[in-house]
Formats: C-alpha cells, sequence, structure tokens
DNA sequence: TTCATCGTATGAACCGTTTCACCGACGACG
DNA sequence: CGTCGTCGGTGAAACGGTTCATACGATGAA
C-alpha cells in the first residue's frame, strides 16, 4: 500500500549537461557513436546510466517520423487461429527487427475504427487487419494517408490493397462435397453474420458445392446465425438445430471452437456423432484431431498466412498483392466414424 | 504492383489556415468543443473534414504527456491461457475507455526487455507483464521511473510491485495427491525451465505434496524439462518418458498444451489413458474436457485473472497490492478412466 | 608561416500538438 | 457614461528529441 513520488523522467538536455555536452552530441552517441570520440562517448553513455536516461518515444518520432512498429487488428485474440496467424506476422516481423503490437476488435466495427485510429495516430509502419465489416473504404483511405495496410484473411475487393487469405469458397465447398458423398441431404450450417467476410464466403461455397451436386440449397442448407463464433455460440446453435422439425444430419460449423461447443452440447444431449449428426468444423486447430470424436476440418495455412502478411508489409517497393492460399480439407471420425 | 505517393500528413496549423483561425482554436474544437462558439466549431470541422486530418499522436502525447493505453506482455499469445488472460484485461480497460497493446515475449527475456522499452519509450500508463525470468529488478526500476507495473500470473517477490497470480504451489500439490490417491508412486513431470517462476512453483508444489504424502520425490518424481511449453514439447517430453526404465504411471504436464502433446504421443505408442498412463494438465482450457479422453487438470480463474490485474492498473491510488487465487482440480477420464 | 583540411562538437530550427496568459468586443450595471 | 465581467479567440511557449549548418582546434602540406 505504498505510493512513489512521480519524479519527472530524465530528458536528453538533462544527460547534456551532465556530460557537459550540448544535446546534439548525446543524440549523437545515441543514433551514430561513430561520429563521436570514444572519450566524449564514454562520458555522455555514463551520463546516461547514472541518470537511467529512457529516450521519450514519442519526441523522437515526432522529429523523426519512422517508426518500426507494426500492428495487426484480428477479430478475436482468444481464437486459436487468429494468434496463429499473430504468431507467423510476429516471426517474419522480428527478421526485420520490427516489433508487433496486437490488438482484437472483437468483430465489433467501432473497436476496429478506435484501433485502427490509435495506431493511425501512433505512426505506426504498416497495419495488418482483418475487417470486422464488408466494406473497406477506411481502409483505402487510410492507405492513401501513407499507412501500409494488409488485409488479414481475406482477399482484398478493390486493387489499391494487399491481402492475404485463404479460399474460403473453396474450402467450404470440399467439406459440403465430403458431407454430400457421404449422403446427407439435409446440412446446417453455423455460420455468424454475412456483414464478416469469412462467414458470407463459406455461406457461398456450400452453396456452390450443393448447386454443383444437384441440390436444392433451399432444401438441403438451413443456415443458423449464431452471434459470437466460439464454443457458446456453437451450443446455442446446436440447441436450434436439435429443435428443427426436418432435423439436418450434418452440421458445419464456422470454425473449430464453434465445432467444439457443438460437439458438447450434441453429446449432453445424447446424440452420437456421426451416426446421429455428422460434424465439420473449420481451421483444424492444434486439439481438433484430439477430441473424443476427432474433428473433420478445413485446414488453413495460419502460420503462413501472418508470415506473408507480414512479408508484403515489409516490402521495400510497397507493391500491391493479392495472395490466395489453398486450404485442406481433413477428414476425421466427426464425419466418418471408428474406422 | 502500384506505388502511392506519400503526401505529407495534414496537421493542425493547416486545418487552421483553411479554417481562417488560429492553431489554438482548432485544438480547442478538439478538445474543449464547448469553448468555441458553434459557427467556428463548423468552419473547422469542415476544414478537418475535407483535409482529412489526423491528429498526430506522438505530437499529442509529447505535450500532453498522457495516454489511455496499457500494455501487456505474455509469454505466448498462442497459448489459450494466455489470451484468455488479455480477453480479461481487455474487457476491464475497455470499461475505463483504455486501450490494451498486446506483445509476446516468447519467454524469451531479450525479448520481453526490447517489448518493456519500447512500451515505455511510448509512455503507456502501465504494464502488464508475465516475467519471463525469476529476476524483477527491471520491473522494480521501470515502476520507479513511473510506469505502472502488474505482475501477471506471478506472486511478487517485492512489496514495491503488484502482482495477481494463482497459487500454483496448491494446484500443483492438488494434481499430485489426485495421483498418490489413485495409487500412483512414480510420476513424471513434464515441465519447463525453473527460471520461468510458474513452471518452479508448480515443482514445489508437488515435492510439497509427495511429501506431506510420505514419498521419497527423489524417487517418486522424475521431472523432465521441455524446451517448448506446447504440444511439441508435450511429444517430445512423452517420448523420452516412455523410454525411461522404471517407467512412471502417471504424467503430469506443466500445461493442456503440452497434456494435448502428450495425449497424441500415448495414442500413437499405443499406450491407454489412464490405465497405462494417468495424464494431468494445467489451466483447464476450452477443449480440455472435449478430448478423446478427458483431461483431468487444474483450472485457473483466467478471465478474473486479467480483470483484476487491469484492476490493479487503472487503480487511481495507484496501489501495490498482491492477489492470489486459488486454483481447482478439475478431474476427468485422463487420471480416473471411464465412469 | 600560412592555409586548406579534417574530425568533433555546437546550437538553433523544427516536428505537431496543448496550454495559458492575454486581448478585444460586447452587454450589463451602477 | 464609465466600469466590469464574460465570451471567443489569439499567439507563443513548451514538450523532448533529430538534424544540419556552422565553428573551432589541430594537423599536414606548401
Amino acid at each position: 500500500m505504498t505510493t512513489t513520488a512521480p519524479r519527472r523522467r530524465a530528458s536528453i538536455s538533462d544527460v547534456a549537461r551532465q556530460a557537459k555536452v550540448s544535446v546534439g552530441t548525446v543524440s549523437n552517441v545515441l543514433n551514430r557513436p561513430d561520429r563521436v570520440s570514444p572519450a566524449t562517448r564514454e562520458r555522455v553513455l555514463a551520463a546516461i546510466d547514472d541518470l537511467v536516461f529512457v529516450p521519450n518515444g514519442s519526441a523522437r518520432q515526432l522529429r523523426a517520423g519512422t517508426i518500426t512498429t507494426a500492428g495487426a487488428i484480428v477479430l478475436d485474440v482468444s481464437n486459436p487461429f487468429f494468434t496463429d496467424v499473430a504468431r507467423g506476422i510476429e516471426d517474419r516481423l522480428e527478421e526485420a527487427d520490427y516489433t508487433l503490437m496486437l490488438a482484437s476488435s472483437d468483430e465489433n466495427p467501432e473497436r476496429e475504427a478506435r484501433y485502427l485510429r490509435l495506431f493511425e495516430e501512433h505512426g505506426v509502419q504498416g497495419l495488418m487487419v482483418v475487417p470486422s465489416t464488408p466494406d473497406v473504404e477506411h481502409l483505402e483511405a487510410l492507405r492513401a494517408r501513407g499507412v501500409r495496410v494488409v488485409l488479414l484473411d481475406r482477399p482484398s475487393p478493390v486493387d489499391t490493397l494487399s491481402s492475404v487469405a485463404v479460399d474460403d469458397r473453396a474450402g467450404a465447398a470440399a467439406a459440403a462435397r465430403h458431407l454430400v458423398d457421404l449422403g446427407h441431404e439435409r446440412i446446417a450450417f453455423l455460420n455468424g453474420a454475412h456483414t464478416i467476410r469469412q462467414c458470407a464466403d463459406r455461406s457461398a461455397g456450400l452453396h456452390d458445392a450443393l448447386v454443383e451436386l444437384g441440390l436444392d440449397p433451399g432444401e438441403a442448407l438451413v443456415e443458423i446465425t449464431i452471434s459470437t463464433l466460439n464454443a457458446d455460440g456453437g451450443q446455442s446453435g446446436t440447441e436450434q438445430v436439435l429443435g428443427l422439425a426436418d432435423r439436418p444430419t450434418a452440421t458445419m460449423c464456422v470454425n473449430d471452437l464453434t465445432a467444439l461447443g457443438a460437439l458438447r452440447t450434441l453429446r449432453a444431449a445424447g446424440v452420437p456423432v456421426p451416426s446421429g449428426m455428422a460434424v465439420v468444423g473449420y481451421d483444424d486447430v492444434t486439439f481438433a484431431g484430439e477430441l473424443a470424436t476427432p474433428l473433420t476440418s478445413v485446414r488453413q495455412p495460419t502460420h503462413q498466412l501472418g508470415h506473408r502478411a507480414a512479408d508484403l508489409l515489409l516490402d521495400p517497393d510497397d507493391v500491391v498483392e493479392q495472395v490466395t492460399f489453398q486450404p485442406e480439407l481433413v477428414v476425421r471420425e466427426s464425419t466418418t466414424g471408428v474406422g
């Protein structure tokens, strides 16, 4: 229960005074030590040490303009998919001696805007963002103002913005084909709002595949919108599915967290998987293969996704490029049963 | 493949010129709109809009000194435990209109130091950190320099630093007692280096419990040090355990990710759980109960942990307090078997 | 001895805000 | 009719660095 006195931070001029040199010299010691004679350099360093001088980043940045920090805004830090992507970003940035600031928008456009502004005001070099709205005008504007922007997990709808994404239509379509191959003719889809692009695309992919296989999506597909894309959402969504008059025989989930909630709910309700209900997830997170019923899921190259995004951000020529990775269906027992 | 021109950002004086007022007035419009007449306010706002003016955060901060951003440094963003904690922090900060910048040290003291410095240079109000070393002198120094510091998931060894932690000794001891109760007399412990405090404490808790139950830790406990505290570490650690001459009958894991790797490896080796090898995890992450063999684990109040840490950080009186939560053993089939 | 040269160090300008002392105009009031 | 207070607005100082033109002393060449 103590309180410390808010002593003022030492500034460069305090250091200069103590070392009996000019502020310019201190700055030189900090930034181009070779232009300073060893003797004075020593004196200055001693003073810095003595006063525990920590340069003021705001002042430096204000004058110098540059900063080696990048920001990333994802939808949800507690979703392993995004943190794996973040990890890929970090690993690439580290090579270039950049640091990453991570923030999570919670799928909330206002929060996204707030962080966007915060990052811009603080002059980050670039921003990697998973947009929480279909609309990217604000991001185009940001780029026009000189901030590098890379869309994460979302193909750019405009050619002025770089993006790194995974083909969500293809992923969802592969999952749908797999289910239809297994004989399912009525599929529930626990999905988020279509304002989130991944959700819209996966829905479209499902439709595509069904049509292609000669089924009527209007009949074969029951899309249920859940408000949170996690285990809780999966639970409430699955409860709805179970209450449906003409109950589907398979449930496709927008991500593995949602599938986790679905599996849990099915188990509690005594519905066997996959015989009573097949389940497909999306993301193929670490634990997908280790679940009570190993989960069929659509694997995405998360680490690569982040790595490539950071690559684009750091590109010396600031090229604009749209990168798309292909997902891969990983089949496990939640659709095929044992053996 | 286009390149945009790096047009200079509009500044407050550009706005002033355009609106034909002084810079002071523009600043007033921004910060205390009520002190400006509606007419001029309108003019200024129009100019701001027109020039797409975004205030320079560095300049503002340099002059005003304050900022409503807090930082958090965790060991690993891809570990659900930490992201759940981060979530708790965010939720509390949001109430106070603060924003959170998250960084991950990767258990690397150098990275930790780098982020610490970065945050300090940018003048964050406070920092919540999961230290990657037992030593916290650098954090005490930071606090002495006026940055609020809250130790996360780690009781403070000094009374000048606030901390929010969970009693790791108690958690590990509870797990050990549970195993011994079940008849296990030889236990493997897949643990990280003891420089990480959680690891050291959990090891101590295990020892405590064994001694208390009349066993000789030297015989009953085989601690295996793994280099990465995730599924890969769990895998390599378990491989070592399986190669042991006098093979233990139970494996305690430093966290659930590690346990995940252990379960996977045991399954691949055809060792039944728990009859061939009981497994205990730590953290009780979301999926722990949903695994092929539901995992006995030590639950920690993650969200609360973060929430309380943020609470302390925001405390108007800047009190120093050490908070300790109690963990809870959640027993599942990975130790007790079916039924 | 003189002069150009080179290596060091200096100090002031500048970055874009906030803040504060001050000023003019105007209405109210004695 | 003079005085006072209020309101709206001004302009400059300050924040803490970086950068650059300049000064200065020592050295080497002519």
